[in-house]
DNA sequence: ACCTGAACACCGTTCAAGT
DNA sequence: ACCTGAACACCGTTCAAGT
């Protein structure tokens, strides 16, 4: 991780990809408070100042960042629309899971990045087909994006800093949770954790997922 | 503001309460910057430090915040479940929106504190009556908040640090917004902000609560 | 028991100076 | 043009000392 200094010079040094990157190695590793400017730029070999010749501000490095996970969430595969709708809200949530620190950064700011456009595009494309009107369509598109964000997100919140456990882990941590929760008080909720600990990640997203798809395709008569 | 200093000694000067808030008068007024813990203390008029005999560190005076702001969310009145979910939904996202600086403390953390607690078994018990196996209703109220919170946090997400502008000030930033989607890049996109900025606030958020809801009525068979 | 001042190890950011 | 060291105004937290 500790690269070796460069020399200083006139000449650019780095490139805004190089900081990004290591700041998305920080985050992933230890999360939010890990990826401090001060750090990326030890990471980098650079001092802390250096960054302000690439980036206005941390904000900027943080966009930047949530630029870089949405950058690879590829397309979905041609064919229906609810299936690649699907495609895409998976493809979405399995990149935010795999950086879990990055998820309060994107629900923290506006989505306006390219890569942002991108994909809220697709999916306005994708739901065209749905039979949805073009008003409904985009209330529709706002509507899946609150369900797959707030899905990472609270999915992720549960979790310590850095990397998101094995799945097996999160399921031992919920029957934990279990036993905490006061079953006389709360009894329905006590019974809620014991359902909640039989799927985790993708298989609850996916049956909240089809839920809301149901309900937006109800509504295009 | 600013307090009149207490004279030092042996005694309680303060409550919990009191600290708490201080906090959340701080982060509505600046957003989260503004509720440090150095600024907390000043506000109530003590050493930084002295914090630190009320709650062990700043987590749990973030969790303190939380519980106090889901402390009155009012219970929905008897009726029908469908109704009175909508309320309880409506009632919880007035209250985070009412407080932007506290959503990200929401989302970023556990919600197992006693009133989350009783929020989620109002939940369980409301939708106990829906139709809705055991199971599913477990797995229908975590969807209903994952939708909850994470409408919450698009809609505090683009404003400013502080409280949120009114409506209209907010359509007209949305108007603004239009004007820099590149149209021709992102056609679906430049019409679906333009849609968007009909409805603010209350109405997107129960137009995609109902077709939420739809979809998990629906499961009811 | 509760509070204080002082300190520690950090932050993000700015600025004048070097190459 | 790009980088540096040094500084500024902050953080959260700890600790020994006062009452």
């Amino acid at each position: 991780m500790a690269e070796t200094r460069r020399k200083p010079g006139p000449r650019r040094a780095l490139t805004e990809r190089e900081i990004v990157d290591a700041a998305l190695a920080l985050l992933d590793a230890g999360g939010a408070e890990a990826a401090s400017i001060r750090r990326i730029a030890a990471a980098v070999g650079v001092a802390p100042n250096a960054v302000y010749t690439y980036f206005p501000d941390k904000a900027a490095v943080e966009r930047a960042l949530v630029e870089r996970i949405l950058e690879d969430v590829q397309a979905p595969a041609e064919g229906d629309w609810r299936p690649a709708v699907e495609a895409l809200a998976i493809g979405l949530r399995s990149r935010l899971v795999a950086h879990p620190g990055a998820v309060p950064l994107m629900l923290g700011g506006p989505m306006d990045g390219p890569h942002a456009l991108r994909l809220g595009e697709l999916l306005l494309d994708l739901l065209a087909a749905s039979g949805l009107d073009a008003a409904s369509a985009a209330r529709a598109s706002y509507t899946l994006m609150v369900y797959v964000l707030g899905a990472a997100a609270l999915e992720v919140a549960d979790g310590p800093p850095g990397p998101l456990p094995p799945e097996a882990e999160r399921i031992a941590a919920r029957h934990a949770a279990l036993g905490e929760v006061p079953a006389q008080a709360f009894p329905r909720t006590a019974a809620a954790t014991g359902v909640m600990a039989t799927w985790v990640g993708t298989e609850q997203f996916l049956w909240g997922l089809r839920r809301v798809l149901d309900g937006l395709e109800a509504a295009a008569k």
